[in-house]
DNA sequence: GGGCAGAGGTTACAAATGTCATTTTGAATA
DNA sequence: TATTCAAAATGACATTTGTAACCTCTGCCC
């Protein structure tokens, strides 16, 4: 059997490899046996096919382009994983979806590391829900940073503690407020040994579940009065929102503000060091934020809504130095 | 490693198993390593995504919709074989394309077979460029029907001619015209013995390639004064075109006029019975009587360009009976 | 509490696919 | 005509994929 070389020739029988490999679904040696050439030929043609990227593959499936974004925020921000969830229409889902998911998460790397380190938010809160307990080689819980006095569901000593309990262990609190009145009143606190060692087994988690918040009025931070009187004060050193209580200007930078000096808290930058630290946040309001932590290199996981990954992933670093 | 049976979660896991081997080109057992599952649930999930059609492959490959083509004209109208060709802007370009690509398809079937039948028309004067002289356990060529007294370059003769040398064979003629004048005229001729043996020949050959006309004033059989004098009649008796000089309705059959019954040609009909029988035909003009021969079950092998395939696979059937 | 259905794991195996080194072939060129 | 080069065929082989038989666990229904 002669083959002519002819280039339209030769298009044609790649075409129609390609056609009846890909579209009818043939074997290549069907193919080969068919078109009475050799199967390696055809499996060269379909390897031409393949790298002249002439074959576009589509998902129908709904969450495919979830995936798709995961792997485009895993690759731009540096990530070890990433979880992207449908955004919902109502934004209290989207936080429940994004905590439950964030809660999943952690879960898989329970098996290899002891302490876990918790932050507070109604995002979080949702965590606990969607942990299974099994792998008791555990030990505890810690609150990463001072608390409400007020309980609400989602201050971070509920958090902590919706975990410790499913996961059936022991739990420490930073019993601190969150920000400080004065240095001094910082430096006294530390004095306490009790607290400093829970501040000292917070440092030495290895696994850290954290939110981050923006600064409008909803968020968990203004709740706090001292914070409500200091907003227009924060918006002007450029904070766009907080990590653990701390407040991130727009690159991620630690801001230069006094509630900066006179929080207890785990920093964000003492993230940075921990094998597995998950950020789960999501919502519009959360963009800018999200961003700027990530940015900040703070954390290696990421749990966030579909609408808010796909804003990330295209918004343009505005730092070309 | 736990597993939640959370629906969303499943639809989760199958999106990203999906995305990572049909997107991003892992293999499966790299995936499931990379998961945390078996090779085989990632192999099951993968069958799950095909099966519920959530995947469509498209080719970009310009010649890929022929392809699609070609499968569709086989389907409709039971042929063994199609090709279907770009469609050139020239019509003269078309029929050279046609031809040459008939030649081709024709010569795949050389090895097989013995003798060739050959009818006539500008398209089919182009096949021989393309026929290479290999096998040669041929025997013949034979013209399938009577001839102009005039060549042109796409004479049945000279079709058959020029076969017939690329291929080294010997070649018959059939020395009459297309249609004598009146049955007495045929019965005289065909006691010619020379002539009825040659007629038996080319009801023996087993391959046979033919073109068919429309009756618009530049199809060969128009260009045959005593056709051009019943244009009007033909049109009347509801003749769409000719093939082998036997006119045809829109539904294939053979249409009950005095040209068909003088005529000096095989009869489509027995063009039936041929393991190969090959229509090379194409152009706008042509796809009433392509239609025709077609749904008449004349030929088992099809050549014609991309519009007119379009064309005559998206043409709904009259015949719903 | 016992049995059942079904998802998923384990093992094993056959088929399909990708790759290699080597030979053959065809066509172009000197 | 001889030479040379590239495309394609060949045969051998490792990897990947699809499939089956069989087992285990879990939730569920009675």
């Amino acid at each position: 059997m002669t083959t002519h070389i002819s280039d339209s020739e030769a298009d044609r029988l790649k075409a129609r490899v390609a056609w009846l490999y890909f579209i009818g679904g043939m074997t290549q040696q069907q193919i080969a046996r068919e078109m009475g050439i050799t199967r390696l030929r055809v499996n060269r043609l379909i390897g031409q096919v393949r790298t002249e990227g002439a074959i576009s593959i589509k998902l129908n499936l709904p969450l495919a382009e979830n995936v798709a974004l995961e792997e485009a925020l895993k690759e731009r921000f540096g990530l070890l994983d990433a979880a992207v969830l449908p955004t919902m229409p109502d934004y209290a889902d989207i936080q429940r979806t994004i905590g439950e998911a964030a809660g999943r998460m952690l879960e898989t790397h329970l098996e290899h590391f002891k302490g876990i380190g918790v932050g507070w938010g109604r995002t979080l809160s949702h965590a606990g829900r969607c942990i299974r307990s099994e792998h008791s080689d555990l030990t505890h819980v810690v609150s990463l940073m001072g608390a409400r006095t007020r309980g609400s569901g989602s201050n971070t000593i509920e958090v902590a503690t919706s975990i410790a309990n499913v996961l059936g262990m022991e739990c420490y609190y930073l019993t601190a407020p969150l920000y400080c009145r004065s240095a001094q009143v910082l430096n006294a606190l530390l004095e306490d040994d009790d607290l400093a060692l829970t501040m000292e087994r917070a440092e030495r988690v290895e696994v850290a579940l954290v939110a981050c918040g923006d600064l409008s009025e909803r968020s968990s931070v203004m709740q706090l009065g001292i914070v409500q009187e200091m907003q227009a004060e924060l918006l002007d050193c450029g904070a766009v929102g907080d990590v653990l209580g701390c407040f991130l200007d727009a690159e991620g930078r630690i801001v230069d503000h006094p509630l900066n000096r006179t929080r207890v808290a785990l920093s964000p930058e003492a993230l940075r060091d921990k094998p597995v630290s998950i950020l789960a946040s999501g919502g519009r309001n959360k963009l800018q934020i999200l961003h700027a932590s990530l940015r900040g290199g703070y954390f290696n996981h990421l749990v966030t809504d579909e609408e808010t990954a796909r804003a990330l992933v295209s918004e343009q670093d505005s730092d070309n130095r």
